[in-house]
DNA sequence: ATGGTAGACGCTCTA
């Protein structure tokens, strides 16, 4: 089984790029972010044509989640469900038999401090609730993947002191983060990875590719019996390279 | 403190 997660930054203008993707790589399970479309313009007859369902949580212009898959899923939610009133659409769940998927793409928090940060941080906190009311069997199949916005330590970043006390890397994002894997989640990137240096994301300006000046914010985390069956984790850096790329690269898992 | 780039939308916001 491959899983892949990739911020495609506009699922349309990525299309071309998304579909030979899914036919290089053949994934199983690919959880999308930024979609930056409504449900409605979501190019579901070309993804179809590639070979793949998609479960969809759109929102116009920002951010938009979805699940792509082989089979189609038996079951779809979006949002965390829990009467708190948010029009983000950064949360799809989907059920495969006893598997369950989950694409997310959480806020990225703006400067500290501000609105979009104060947001950013209570929404860690709702994940963490909808994980442990949702997902009390820590045993069962499941997979979450997305873009976090969080680097977790000095592995994940090329220049760690340029980020700091940034959005992307402070205690009040990476304890509840951490927090959220002790739950019974792997970080099976890592674990396949553990000398760390690998990224997934470079800013658009300053070429900060070619220079591989990354972070990795972008994680596929599944249950401990499922983690024990990876096989290989990578990130696709060629996806980052060439025409119009997104500034993201997908992030791809193997299971026996 | 600012600007560098990209996408969607509509002359600006978000990342």
């Amino acid at each position: 089984m491959k899983i892949a997660t990739w911020n495609v930054n506009s699922v349309r203008s990525r299309l071309e790029r998304l579909t030979n993707f899914l036919f290089r790589h053949q994934p199983d399970i690919v959880c999308l972010q930024e979609l930056k479309c409504l449900e409605e313009v979501f190019p579901y007859n070309e993804i179809r044509a590639a070979g793949y369902f998609a479960a969809v949580h759109g929102q116009k212009t920002y951010n938009g989640v979805a699940v792509l898959s082989r089979e189609e899923a038996d079951e779809i939610r979006c949002g965390f469900e829990d009467n708190v009133e948010d029009s983000e659409a950064r949360l799809i769940w989907a059920r495969f038999g006893n598997m369950q998927v989950i694409s997310v793409y959480v806020p990225n928090g703006s400067e500290i401090g501000s609105d979009k940060w104060h947001y950013k941080l209570a929404w860690l906190e709702r994940l963490q609730k909808y994980l442990i009311i949702n997902f009390p069997d820590k045993d069962s199949p499941l997979i979450i993947c997305g873009d976090t916005n969080i680097a977790r330590d000095q592995l994940d970043m090329a220049d760690p002191p340029a980020w700091e006390n940034t959005v992307l890397y402070h205690p009040d994002i990476v304890r509840p983060f951490e927090s959220i894997l002790k739950g019974g989640l792997v970080d099976v990137f890592r674990e396949k990875n553990p000398e760390g240096k690998i990224y997934s994301w470079w800013d658009y300006r300053q070429l900060a590719f070619p220079r591989n000046d990354g972070l990795r914010l972008d994680y596929i985390l599944t249950s401990r019996p499922l983690a024990a069956r990876c096989t290989a984790a990578y990130v696709d850096r060629d996806e980052r390279k060439g025409e119009k790329p997104s500034d993201h690269a997908p992030v791809l898992a193997e299971f026996d």
